[in-house]
DNA sequence: AACTATTAATAATG
DNA sequence: TCATTATTAATAGTT
């Protein structure tokens, strides 16, 4: 599979040896992945260079690999040493992985893979148990949803009422402007060459702040605002964020 | 690189994903045995399929790459004591352990348990994830459903093809009952005085079986017994295949 | 288990 | 070591 066919024998050019090791090497342990994922399978790789380097791939770990291959060639681990204790630790990780497998196989089902072997009943079981989990999910989820919409009209109707009060003061100040205003202005009659070049620098200031205050009053409709997309989402089942 | 591509993902189906061990695994030990001598690298492979069967290849011998594996370990990580094999088991039993704390939250997650603390969209894969799983369980399903129906319909039909043939030959046996008991008449006029105190017994015989094989006719019905219900399935929008 | 259409790996080359 | 490409090898789906 390359420019051109070779024997399956020891490449004599060095060079070119070392490349075709790096690359073979990584499809080799590319297709032993895939293997262990593909199949289920538990792999073990281990490749040593011409120079010695250490290349390996375990798919669960090559401990793990390694403590499953001995003890099924029952050639090295007869002869062990306080074993009571290793002993129980290799029945306890048997157990666990007897669960973990069982388990495994629930998740896949519950994920509606593997489903073949699965009689009609058990297939109805599995269905009921999946919609009342669905029902629980979208609950928590209308819940999480609802709540956030409370929040938020909270909050909203909080800065409608600041604003009401800023609105209230803003009035209050208006008022106070106008009063002063007509009291500068009956200053300014009764005191006119004084005050001819001074243009009134804190009745302006007023003003500005007044037009401003009055920009924010609109907000009061974003309650509204809040609530009318969420009553939406409630209908048409959409989710928010 | 077959007809078609696959993800690397464990393979649902249970025979195609043995038959693609089948065959990955002799391609893996194919390439391992390749590199080793095409490169001169020492090469260690050792495959547990699903069932806990072995496969393995070494360059050398499986014994020499562990020790040499190990010795390489030791070097680098001062680690595999003789005696830490326990270590090694409760690490695993402590590996094994964690991923089964994991795929038991999953569990209860998609059991619709133990919602607190998910956030909204994670509530929203997890409900895309449910009725995903809910449509292939009704999919399996409806297809066992289905096809119990259409083997019964096929009984069905053949039982009634039994009866028809029955009915037929019935008739012939009627026809030729009727027949004999013509030529009996015939014989019993020429002959009477000497057949008088014999009631023909093979005549009564003839219309005994004649009467059971009637009951039987009342059949050929079951066949829309059994069609019924699937078309009534179809209209409710049921699937078949 | 065999076949084959396709994809994946890789030998040669730059 | 990296990228590209022509070619072979592996294999997914099918019978």
């Amino acid at each position: 599979m390359g420019r051109g066919k070779i024997a399956i024998r020891r490449i004599d050019n060095s060079t070119s040896r070392q490349v075709t090791f790096s690359k073979r090497r990584n499809g080799l342990l590319k297709k032993a992945r895939e293997l262990s994922i593909l199949c289920d399978a538990e792999v073990g790789l281990m490749v040593f260079s011409s120079t010695g380097k250490l290349y390996d791939y375990a798919s669960t770990s090559m401990k793990a690999v390694i403590e499953r291959y001995n003890k099924l060639k029952e050639e090295t681990h007869h002869l062990m040493n306080p074993a009571s204790e290793e002993k129980f630790w290799q029945t306890e990780a048997a157990s666990l992985r007897q669960q973990l497998q069982y388990l495994q196989e629930c998740h896949r089902q519950l994920m509606g893979e593997e489903l073949t072997g699965l009689g009609i009943k058990e297939l109805q079981n599995l269905e009921n148990q999946l919609e009342m989990s669905l029902k629980g999910v979208r609950m928590k989820k209308d819940q999480i949803l609802t709540n956030e919409i409370k929040e938020l009209r909270q909050k909203g109707n909080i800065i409608h009422q600041e604003n009401v009060e800023l609105y209230q003061k803003m009035e209050q100040i208006q008022k106070e402007n106008a009063e002063l205003q007509k009291k500068v202005y009956e200053a300014r009659s009764t005191n006119e060459e004084n005050v001819a070049s001074n243009p009134s620098y804190n009745v302006r200031n007023g003003y500005d702040s007044l037009a401003s205050i009055s920009l924010q009053l609109s907000q009061p409709q974003s309650q509204y605002k809040y609530s009318e997309p969420s009553t939406k989402a409630m209908k048409l089942g959409l989710q928010l964020h």
